[in-house]
DNA sequence: TTGCTCCTCACGTCACGTGAGGTGGC
DNA sequence: TTGCTCCTCACGTCACGTGAGGTGGC
């Protein structure tokens, strides 16, 4: 009436390394031996062993196991707990196969975030690198809002993009003064884009700092001193703007 | 315009550890030094550290994001078979809900199978382990059915289950003669259960070899021998049976 | 000088899996 | 004798996290 290590495993759907596992992290008492040396397990270890992984299947970390032999107030919580981590663990899941579901429809590149895969293709590296770093730290509306406007694509940004790093003043005002109009209405259709809002993830002085690091590592100086000037000239006409003075001082 | 380890995981949204774990993997470069021996990354760093993340971020082993730079027909096949895993993921996410939720309402006891809860209490210990190894060879239906047949318990099961190992042949024989007709009706009720069927899991004969070590194991020698001695009068009476005969010649 | 950041090892985590190397049972 | 099972280390897996111990910058 004694069973194997083998004999446990296969009766309680395991493997034998699973079982020498639970010995070694004290779940599990050592059986008898015969003589031989091999391990003579009897009913009681093949319970304690079915009621192991019945909990390991429930996502029960085996450390926790050992408190768990009867139901009372804590293994209750715990499960409780449990049940809640899953259930947000399937969320996160499901939102994974949404995102995998959108790039294989629009065969997105892989360096933007989810559901800009349409628009991705007119956009420029650093373009493309500052909208991941936006992904992190605007709100789902503030992305289909930046979403929508890259449908209608500045023949400017074309000019913005391809400026050189060492191009002369007059270059860089006669850019400005083209831009501002533009920006203008820009800001005044979206009225948040001229001062970053607080992000769920961090507080606003942070996500300034974040996109302030973002901004002065991904555009060239020339690019930088175009975007200050424009915000310049639009904080003078209005009360706004502290954003973009505070991103480009650094 | 060059970022610190810290300035990079932050605009990535990691931790400077996954950065540096990132090079010791081989994903990403290692950048140029400052003087003082400073790490000085640069925007195409962030735009690698960015798409790492993403495709991290969609289950994508690290091991498999090397070949994964852009998309092309292998990296779509694979991301259709994550989407896959991570399906059969999610039912098995939400079949562990379904079976904690079962646990909770019932206050189960924890060595019982799911959805046994309500039922276990008037079951012996061998039984409830004999119901755990029935839960891993038995279909769906077969385990409600004899869910079903543990509501009605036989006051003779009492007397089963009280028997001592060294019990003489008179008190076996007389549990036998009495044992006989109730296990014909529920023979004659449930014909699946004369003879095991093929599961999920296993092919027939590891079934039966399954469940005859659990008998041998579970039950004493007096108990086996009632059992042994009913289904043996049974088979007399059919041609079925033929599985309590292999189940306990053991 | 103090506190903050950066660096490099080395080891830990979690639940096991994978050999390596040796012995017993039929 | 052959093949099968059992045993015990030791190390590997995966994606990092956690200190330890030391240095540079302001």
């Amino acid at each position: 009436v004694s069973l194997s290590t083998k004999q446990l495993a296969d009766l309680a759907g395991t493997t034998v390394k699973t079982v020498r596992h639970y010995h070694d992290v004290g779940l599990l008492d050592l059986p008898e031996r015969s003589s031989n040396g091999y391990k003579q397990y009897t009913v009681s270890h093949l319970m304690r062993v079915l009621q192991i992984k019945r909990l390991s299947d429930l996502r029960v970390p085996l450390s926790d196991i050992s408190a768990m032999s009867a139901i009372d107030e804590d293994t209750e919580k715990l499960l409780r707990q449990l049940d809640g981590d899953i259930e947000s663990n399937i969320e996160q899941l499901q939102q994974v196969r949404a995102d995998l579901d959108a790039i294989l429809r629009h065969h997105s590149p892989l360096d933007v975030p989810a559901d800009f895969g349409a628009v991705s293709r007119v956009l420029s590296d650093s373009d493309r690198a500052l909208l991941m770093v936006y992904s992190r730290v605007l709100s789902e509306e503030q992305l289909a809002d930046i979403r929508g406007l890259l449908f209608e694509r500045d023949p400017l940004r074309d000019e913005y993009d391809a400026l050189p790093a060492d191009a002369d003043d007059k270059t860089i005002q006669s850019l400005v003064e083209r831009y501002a109009p533009s920006m203008r209405q820009l800001l005044a259709e979206h009225p948040w884009m001229s001062q970053f809002p607080e992000a769920s993830r961090f507080s606003q002085r942070e996500t300034e700092t974040i996109v302030a690091e973002a901004v002065t590592a991904l555009y060239n100086p020339a690019q930088r001193a175009v975007t200050e000037r424009v915000y310049r000239i639009l904080e003078h006409e209005s009360a706004t703007g502290a954003w973009a003075r505070k991103s480009h001082r650094q």
